[in-house]
DNA sequence: GGGAGAATGTTAAAATTATAACAAGCCTTT
DNA sequence: AAAGGCTTGTTATAATTTTAACATTCTCCC
């Protein structure tokens, strides 16, 4: 009901690819209807979590039958923006950053990467794929372009809060942000950290915990 | 003060490793002490909320005055068990497994893998740095013997779930897993996902909201 | 076509997490 | 050595998030 206006929390929205791969798998076992009991079940989650999660955005399932596996998942990749192809750059081709880029040619998703820069001479020119490295010089352009939002940032943490503001003034939207750092950005572009060492850095407390 | 036992956070523990970080960067400027109120300017965080973090583990801070950076770095690595290695093994040695072995090795860090594994025999002695692959055979005894507890899941999905197995089995306490499904593993069994692909999904929602 | 069973969407309660407020205490300066 | 100004640790309050409960309604089967 769009009657009032709600703000959608951070974790819901987090949860939803989840729910998306989940229903994937379904579809590829061709099951048709899912309840979110069984969800529940294979994804560790409470059956009431789930119906409020995906009853903010609309009334999805059937009652006394479920939801069915097809229509939820174009409903979840709908609320996503997940339906046309979504355009990404990746800045800094380390090894992190071409791992990056080979890994998002194997996924089957709607997230692409388009474009791919470094700032080091040596590495402009290279191949990766059907991609070839470009200059930092073009970022700018490019972005404008071809319309891109979202960003992949892979540089050394020297370089990185510079290519952040650069990506900012070219008009980025959100960033995933894998250097080991914390990015200064205003408050209308969303930075999301995949840091591994922090994350390893949390786990340790629970080996001895 | 240990007399009643609680539960910490998760939330708490992910924010130790920001914290420590941050603490690393004052100490390369030399900076000597620093307030809760100048470290929630820096990382966009409530003073309170850190003070009430680092209140659970102890009284680190003086009244007046803020917390020792130092000192605080070294209390917060403590806490983490940062203070000695932390042995890690790494299954999965494709393009994203190959890049975390050498990101790795250029991060400074407590946690450190010694081991690489994979299941494909073309892929069974390749060196990456000091490291050679080594073939899934070998991995229970290796774990058990440098007693690993923490594991980085980087195969393709279809292996995942199977080496996931084999880690639990083998003793493992905690996994950082970067292939993109749901692992099926035992509560005692610490899970962080660390999926590029849902977390491009999430952030692709924040373009058009 | 009607009744039993099942599962939703929603409302209410509980639990968790974040923020604010403040008394206590330490450092610095006079 | 005493006072003033900071900043902590903690207690209290607010906000958010999770879980439970239930009335509603849809499907399936006889």
């Amino acid at each position: 009901m769009p009657g009032k206006m709600q703000r959608i929390p951070d974790v819901v929205i987090r949860r939803l690819p989840v729910y998306l791969r989940y229903l994937h798998q379904l579809q590829e076992y061709e099951v048709e209807t899912v309840s979110s009991q069984q969800m529940g079940v294979d994804l560790n989650l409470n059956p009431a979590q789930i119906r409020k999660d995906l009853s903010i955005f609309g009334d999805f399932g059937i009652k006394g039958m479920g939801y069915k596996v097809a229509e939820l998942a174009e409903q979840i990749s709908e609320i996503l923006g997940l339906n046309k192809e979504i355009p990404i750059v990746l800045v800094g081709v380390g090894n992190l950053g071409a791992a990056l880029c080979r890994y998002n040619r194997y996924q089957e998703s709607a997230t692409k990467i388009i474009g791919i820069f470094d700032g080091h001479p040596s590495k402009i020119g290279q191949q990766h794929g059907s991609l070839e490295v470009r200059p930092m010089e073009e970022l700018t352009e490019f972005v404008q372009q071809h319309k891109v939002k979202l960003a992949i940032l892979a540089t050394p943490p020297a370089a990185a809060q510079s290519v952040c503001d650069a990506l900012v003034a070219a008009g980025i939207k959100a960033i995933l942000n894998f250097a080991p750092l914390l990015l200064q950005a205003p408050p209308h572009v969303r930075v999301s950290n995949a840091d591994v060492t922090s994350e390893l850095q949390a786990l340790a407390y629970y080996l001895h915990g």
